[in-house]
DNA sequence: TACTAAAAAGACTGTTTATATCCTTTTAGG
DNA sequence: CCTAAAAGGATATAAACAGTCTTTTTAGTA
């Protein structure tokens, strides 16, 4: 259980390639597609959602592409992961609070906000650049 | 991300009813299934994934029902879950270590080996006693 | 201005998983 | 041997996942 999605590792993937890259350097999505060996078409998707909320920065037209929106330790892999998975949710509860009170008494409750809170310290403790290969 | 399924959510309700009663009650699997709220049927499964891994213990025919197969105190929430939602595998490369290494080179393999860490340990170390309401 | 390169946006498709339900079989008691 | 209860297997529907295709928008360039 709480298996990352294929879109969820392609995201990373494919964001890790670029945190790979000089800073200014503009990649085409079809290059990044074929290095990290992803889709190029799912690919495109996931990076318009990285591109809405600003973790990447695209350009259109001749000459565009994708760079990262932000400095590679100022990312980290909590927002790369919830930007295309949505928030870390062990239970649906922990989205909606007021309806678990009456279905489970929940001493249950408490546990699954621990097990979230656990999960986004670890992600978010690491950042793009801990991911890139230094070499 | 990360959800609990349906399965998962009606496993923990039904198996912490059973934890709240006396040691050697043997319930109706009708008379759970009622009590938590979940569909008959659908819990006979459940319950019978736990009776085959003996976190409960079953009897047919008449006078039959369930009951848990330890004292409630020496059964994690964890047991419970990985029972019926299999084992927590935040990515499948803790599944099957052999093919990450090629794919991702991977930095980010031993990230997703702490989430699951931390997770079972939060999970392992609530016991069904911890969950039952005492009054 | 027209042409071309690239991402954005939206519709669509096939596969798998989730969420059950139903029916038949086995087991045990009375 | 009749009935009560769980076990097992087959089936059905809906949602999510994984991906493709087509059209539109934007931007650079001849």
């Amino acid at each position: 259980m709480m298996e990352l999605t294929r879109k969820g590792e392609y995201a990373i993937r494919g964001i890790v390639y670029l945190a790979g890259k000089q800073p200014d350097k503009v990649c085409l999505l079809s290059d990044i597609a074929e290095a990290v060996d992803v889709p190029p078409t799912f690919l495109a998707k996931i990076f318009q959602q990285f591109s809405k909320i600003g973790l990447v920065k695209s350009y259109r037209g001749t000459g565009g592409g994708f760079m990262l929106g932000r400095a590679p330790e100022q990312i980290t892999l909590l927002e790369v992961v919830e930007a295309v998975e949505g928030p870390i949710l062990p239970n649906r509860c922990l989205a909606v609070p007021t309806d678990c009170e009456r279905s489970c008494s929940c001493n249950v409750h408490p546990v699954w906000q621990r097990v979230q809170g656990e999960v986004r310290q670890v992600l978010g403790g690491v950042s793009l650049k801990d991911l890139v290969n230094e070499q």
